[in-house]
DNA sequence: AAACAAACCTGTGCGC
DNA sequence: TGCGCACAGGTTTGTT
C-alpha cells in the first residue's frame, strides 16, 4: 500500500504527535511483526526511551532514540501507524502499542507483512542491511536527470521494473510508477537503457512533480481506505490519478484512447497506448 | 542477467 | 446468503 508519499505523510504526522514523548509502556501482540528480533527486544529497546527524530529513506520510516538506537518501521502492504488518546478502543490487527503519556502509537497491520525493529545504527550491515542497499531517494536526496540516468543505466529491463527496484530508486511503488510514466509519456515496457536523454529528463521531472504533489495531498487512499495518516485521515491524491486503476476508462490526457491494463513482474500496470510511446 | 513464480497473510469484491 | 476465486499499495527468495 504505502509508497513514498504515504510514508512521508505518516512521518510528518509523527513529528507533530509523538516526537520527544517518553515511551512508558510497550505492548507487542503478534510476534510476527517483530520477527527480525523478538518481542522482548522491542520491549527492552523502547521502554523508557524518547523518540527524538524521524527520517525516511524510500518506504522505510526511521526513528532516532535518545538511547542511541534506531527504530525502523516498514508498513509493507497493509501496515498503518495511528496515534490516539491513551485508552482508546484499538482496531483489529493492532500488533504493537507504544503508550506515551496521554497518547498511544499503534502499529496496525492485517496482512502482517510489516515490521517494527529496534536496531543498532553502528551495526547496520548486520541488523538492517537493506538500508545500506537502498538507491537514491528522489525527495530526500539531490535528484535530477543525471542522477536518474545513472540509476537507469546498465540494464535492459523494462523501465517500470527498474523504477520499482528499491536498490536503484527508493520510494516508488506500483501506483506512482504508473502515474510518473504516464506524465513523462513513456511506455512501461521500454528498455531502461534505451531511453533518450529528453525522455529521461521528462521522467526525472515527473518523478519530482508527482511525488511532491502527492505529499502535498497527503498521499493516495484507494477505495478500500487502507491507507490513512496517523490521525486516521485519508489522502487526496487519488483524485489526481491519471491512469492507476482506470482500466477501460477514457484517457484524461488525450481524451481519445482508453487506459489499458498489462502485467509487469506480476504487478498490474495502467497506461495510455496513445500518450505513452 | 532477466523473467517468472512463489512465499509471507488477511480482507474485500465479484460472479454464480 | 454463501462459496470460491481473483486480487491488493511490498519485498525476498528460488527457479527457469
Amino acid at each position: 500500500m504505502p509508497e513514498l508519499p504515504e510514508v512521508e505523510t505518516v512521518r510528518r504526522g509523527l513529528l507533530d504527535t509523538v516526537l520527544d514523548r517518553r515511551i512508558d509502556r510497550v505492548e507487542v501482540g503478534r510476534e510476527r511483526t517483530v520477527r527480525r528480533t523478538s518481542r522482548q527486544a522491542l520491549i527492552d529497546g523502547l521502554s523508557g526511551v524518547v523518540i527524538v527524530g524521524f527520517e525516511r529513506r524510500g518506504k522505510y520510516l526511521l526513528g532516532s532514540l535518545d538511547s542511541g538506537y534506531g527504530l525502523m518501521v516498514h508498513l509493507r502492504m497493509s501496515g498503518r501507524l495511528l496515534v490516539s488518546p491513551t485508552g482508546s478502543k484499538r482496531p483489529a490487527h493492532t500488533h504493537v502499542v507504544l503508550t506515551m503519556g496521554c497518547v498511544e502509537l499503534w502499529f496496525v497491520d492485517p496482512r502482517t507483512f510489516g515490521e517494527v525493529v529496534v536496531y543498532d545504527p553502528e551495526r547496520l550491515e548486520d541488523e538492517m542491511p537493506e538500508l545500506l542497499r537502498l538507491g537514491v531517494d528522489p525527495i530526500a536526496d539531490p535528484f535530477d536527470a543525471d542522477v536518474l540516468r545513472s540509476a537507469l543505466s546498465g540494464t535492459s529491463r523494462a523501465v517500470k521494473t527498474v523504477l520499482l527496484d528499491q536498490h536503484r530508486i527508493a520510494g516508488l511503488g506500483n501506483i506512482y510508477t504508473d502515474e510518473v510514466l504516464h506524465r513523462a509519456r513513456v511506455r512501461f515496457d521500454r528498455p531502461a537503457n534505451a531511453l533518450r536523454q529528453v525522455e529521461i529528463s521528462r521522467l526525472a521531472g515527473a518523478i519530482t512533480e508527482v511525488l511532491t504533489a502527492a505529499i502535498e495531498s497527503g498521499g493516495s487512499t484507494l477505495d478500500d481506505t487502507q491507507y490513512v495518516d496517523v490521525a486516521g485521515r485519508t489522502g487526496e491524491f487519488q483524485h489526481q490519478h491519471l491512469v492507476y486503476g482506470r482500466r477501460d476508462q477514457g484517457c484524461l490526457t488525450c481524451g481519445k484512447s482508453v487506459i489499458h491494463r498489462a502485467t509487469v513482474g506480476g504487478r498490474s500496470t495502467f497506461f495510455c497506448p496513445r500518450c505513452q510511446k
